[in-house]
DNA sequence: AAAATACATAAGCACACACTTATGCGATTT
DNA sequence: AAATCGCATAAGTGTGTGCTTATGTATTTT
């Protein structure tokens, strides 16, 4: 079940900052440690959580992998949440955003 | 952070399966537990976890508590994938869904 | 008022999970 | 070709989490 994977990987905060980073700009995984105060084993093991639950994905480029945000987990998670629409206020500015985003 | 709450919380298929029931109709915690397999404190418990994410609320009804989803976890789950939707695919159905169903 | 009902909380236990150190394996560098 | 680098995996360990049984507390029923 990836809907699980999903949402156990993001269940994590080392994971959701490791995720929220490649959001800003894909870089490989030493890269990514940068800051973090994290081993590189610790490390390896988030991103391998991450992938199962194809909210990240690989290249490998030589010796370097380099991870960025697989929009299909993202997509996944919008679907599920999709399921209860009719429990969204109206008044969500986020909402509106995202109506807003995709109009264009 | 009620950010790592709501994750938590749905990290957990007991749970996922709770809050699923309580999207097609609230009810109380003695009959969210038929067909389910699950003993009366640990309904109590996984109750108290999707409350404390704000994924549910209560409402008392003499010595019944009824519950109800509660709009506000979902808003933020929104919010946070709104970050995101840099990364959206422009394909995804469920969106489109969604769009329309924030027009009207 | 005594019994029963609906639910919450406490305490203890088994298992999942995030970490560590150690090691392996390609790819690059010197 | 030897050393180094980037990353993955294995094995072991402590902590978190979901379960259980036991018990408490209102509220309703009889």
């Amino acid at each position: 079940m990836i809907e699980h994977d999903i949402f156990r990987a993001m269940a994590d905060p080392t994971r959701r900052t490791i995720f929220e980073k490649l959001a800003n700009g894909s870089m490989n995984a030493s890269t990514l440690r940068q800051g973090m105060d994290i081993s590189q084993p610790a490390m390896s093991q988030h991103l391998a959580v991450l992938r199962a639950a194809k909210l990240v994905r690989e290249q490998k480029e030589g010796r370097f992998v380099n991870y960025e945000v697989d929009p299909d987990g993202l997509a996944l998670i919008a679907q599920w949440l999709a399921k209860y629409r009719a429990y969204w206020p109206a008044r969500i500015d986020a909402l509106k955003l995202l109506l807003k985003d995709m109009d264009q």
